[in-house]
DNA sequence: GAGTTAACGAAACTGGAGGACCGTTATGGA
DNA sequence: TCCATAACGGTCCTCCAGTTTCGTTAACTC
């Protein structure tokens, strides 16, 4: 009756079937998403990738958007390498090459192209994608934060911003603009954001621009 | 039996009637797509709120997609009003909070997230959304070769490049990572594009860049 | 290893989105 | 002003996504 979580830890049977064809699901839904898009989707479509049946999928997720929330809880759990190379800028560097790398794979790229397409029509969604982002982000933080314990960065800097405005030029060219993401623009990313934060320009609870806030 | 593109110039009887009963379906879209978002969306709400019968709107545009390329060519060639501040940080920011009122205005930012959605589903919404925001970047271009013109900035930067720059963290905030866009992230976004465009990293035909990435 | 029942799946049902048909309106041309 | 017809709109029809029903399978318990 309320299929709201039910896919989770919520079940009374976890193990076995019911942990199969929620993988099966989750995975058909990732194929069938990358195929095909956010628009032209449907439950029985997946059902049928995951070689499940229609019912099932439908009474457990009940929307589609409920199954996209589980699927961007899913991810969230699998975590990708971080490195240390000793500068922002490398380090930086090595987060948007692999950011590069996920989004110029086809089915990767058009992945994540449908779940962001996903999350601007249901909040939860959008809540869920926001989670899988804040927890890539947490992984990569650290790197800003030696770069402000070696001096390189002011203190006070919001790390999570720096490794956002890493991504930002790149997603824009996925969403929008549509321009190839090549190595130069992945590069340019990363060194533009180390530039913008050995300015400064993430450091936050900054007084004035607080005060000018304000008073808008 | 085509209607791709029969709602544009391609019309025989453009004038009176038709012309009044376009407006009226491209505004009613509009509403359906801030209200609602994209999902969740059929023509025959459209035209319910167009005042309009449904068969008209599944003629003249047959599909959802036909429709929204429709409205994206129809709002590109509405043009904003530019700036002229004298430096390129006070255009870049002029730039900045101009784009920041129209996402956080509830209307447009729900309707440019349905359109930026609508275009990761289908290749000709995408194109279409391409050249509205090439329209976009046209217009603003212009402040970034004045720069240029100045010596702000070095010969040989990309311009569009430039004005992008100042959009992307804006994008990213209203699609992917759900934070506020207030005013400090836009004026941080034209601060960070205007010292990177003052540093060269929009310098275009990058000889050592271009070369390295001949070689991956 | 036997019983209980959560969870699955096949088949039949239903509502509404999208399309076909055809009469009506009003535009552009003479 | 009148005619030809492009374009609109009401009605009916079709088809399929989403739901309900009920019998079957296989986790968990003791």
């Amino acid at each position: 009756m309320d299929p709201e979580g039910s896919a989770g830890p919520g079940t009374v049977r976890p193990g076995g079937r019911t942990a199969r064809v929620r993988a099966a699901v989750l995975r058909a839904a990732e194929d069938a998403l990358a195929e095909q898009g956010f628009a032209s989707l449907d439950l029985a479509d997946i059902a049928r990738r995951a070689d499940v049946g229609r019912t099932t999928v439908y009474r457990r997720w009940g929307t589609l958007h409920n199954l996209l929330s589980d699927l961007l809880r899913d991810m969230a759990e699998q975590s990708l390498p971080r490195t240390n190379t000793g500068s922002l800028v490398g380090d930086l560097t090595a987060n948007a090459k692999l950011v590069r790398r996920t989004l110029t794979d086809p089915r990767q790229g058009a992945l994540f192209k449908a779940l962001i397409a996903a999350a601007t029509c249901d909040t939860r969604t959008a809540e869920a994608l926001q989670r899988f982002y804040d927890a890539r982000i947490k992984e990569w933080a650290p790197c800003v934060q030696r770069a402000i314990d070696r001096g390189e960065v002011p203190e006070g800097t919001d790390t999570h911003e720096v490794i956002r405005a890493v991504s930002a030029p790149l997603y824009y060219r996925l969403l929008i603009s549509g321009d190839p993401l090549d190595r130069t623009t992945a590069e340019r990313a990363a060194e533009a954001a180390a530039a913008a934060a050995s300015a400064g320009a993430f450091v936050r609870a900054n007084r004035r621009r607080e005060q000018r806030d304000d008073r808008g």
